[in-house]
DNA sequence: GTCTATACCGCGATAGAC
DNA sequence: GTCTATCGCGGTATAGAC
């Protein structure tokens, strides 16, 4: 593998373990076995490199809730799919996990790949809700915006709520209950 | 007001805001206007006042969570109430922060706090709702435990996506999606 | 493109004076 | 109890050789 995409995986796995704070230049060049000049000579500096590997991540998070949300189904049957999907819970979301890093949010070239790749989830699952709706799964009050910000955040906050806990079950707990509360069929 | 708590709160604030791995010792003396000699003749050491920090942050969670929680009113009311009592939205929740920190789930003395703080919501939250299920309020069906750890997932993934967009509107709509999708009293 | 050397600063803690 | 001095280490980057 080249010695760029060493780096960008390698900043990847480090941003999700252990944030952008906590994530030195020198961390990076060890995981991907580059050397100091090597990286500087690819990357301006830490934060470019980091813009890079979280704009990648991303792009991964969102092609991987599509691929199960444009699967076929009800409404229903592909949100759970997407909530139920195997998940390494306690190691968190890649992309939420960095929204607790203060130089992240301050600064909008890191900021904007979060930004983003949430904006586009929230837009795909409210897409589902309302073709849910549109075809009686749903009743016609059920709000697709609301509804897909609600399955958003419940992932999210399971995520928070397990590595708490050391434990899976709340999120699992979470999540099933979320499906609990979703509207059924009215046949 | 005596220097350790001055040291307690400035560290409450600063591992609110940045986090174990960003929070440096230099920097709560700042805050504290609190010499180096005098940290370190109250405390061990980072670890050991981070820990008397988090303590007092899921305490003061709680004693916020009960006061709204034990009002009068019903099930939805109560939650509701809870869910949209005022609240700094972006910048998040000062104990669910911590899960992002690799440093703090990794060691029992820093995570224990958390955990119990988060336990303790969840548990609170389920008597909630099944008290809501024995007034007729909601269906017998529905499950206590896993709908007290959607609503927590709810409001710590609020912040999450807040976060990510700068802007409180998806915390908004996620909280307002989950009161929605909460049975409505069946008269 | 990759290497080594160097720089400066802040981290986290200890030591001992006052 | 609080102060200053000191320590070894790692963070983040630059410079210039190869």
């Amino acid at each position: 593998m080249e010695t760029v995409e060493r780096l960008i995986r390698s900043t990847q796995e480090l941003l999700w373990e252990r944030g952008y704070v906590g994530t030195s230049p020198k961390a990076i060049q060890r995981a991907a076995e580059a050397g100091q000049g090597s990286m500087y000579h690819h990357f301006a500096g830490k934060a470019e490199l980091a813009k890079a590997a979280i704009e990648r991540s991303g792009a991964e998070l969102r092609a991987a809730a599509d691929e199960q949300l444009s699967r076929d189904g009800s409404a229903t049957e592909r949100i759970s799919g997407y909530l139920k999907r195997e998940r390494d819970v306690l190691r968190g979301c890649r992309v939420g996990r960095l929204t607790a890093d203060p130089d992240v949010v301050a600064d909008p070239e890191l900021r904007a790949p979060v930004a983003e790749t949430f904006a586009w989830l929230r837009t795909r699952l409210a897409e589902v809700v309302a073709e849910g709706r549109r075809n009686g799964e749903y009743p016609a009050g059920l709000d697709p915006d609301r509804t897909a910000a609600t399955i958003a955040a419940v992932l999210q906050g399971g995520y928070v709520l397990a590595r708490a806990a050391g434990s899976t079950e709340p999120f699992e707990l979470a999540v099933q209950g979320l499906v609990d509360l979703l509207p059924e069929a009215t046949k």
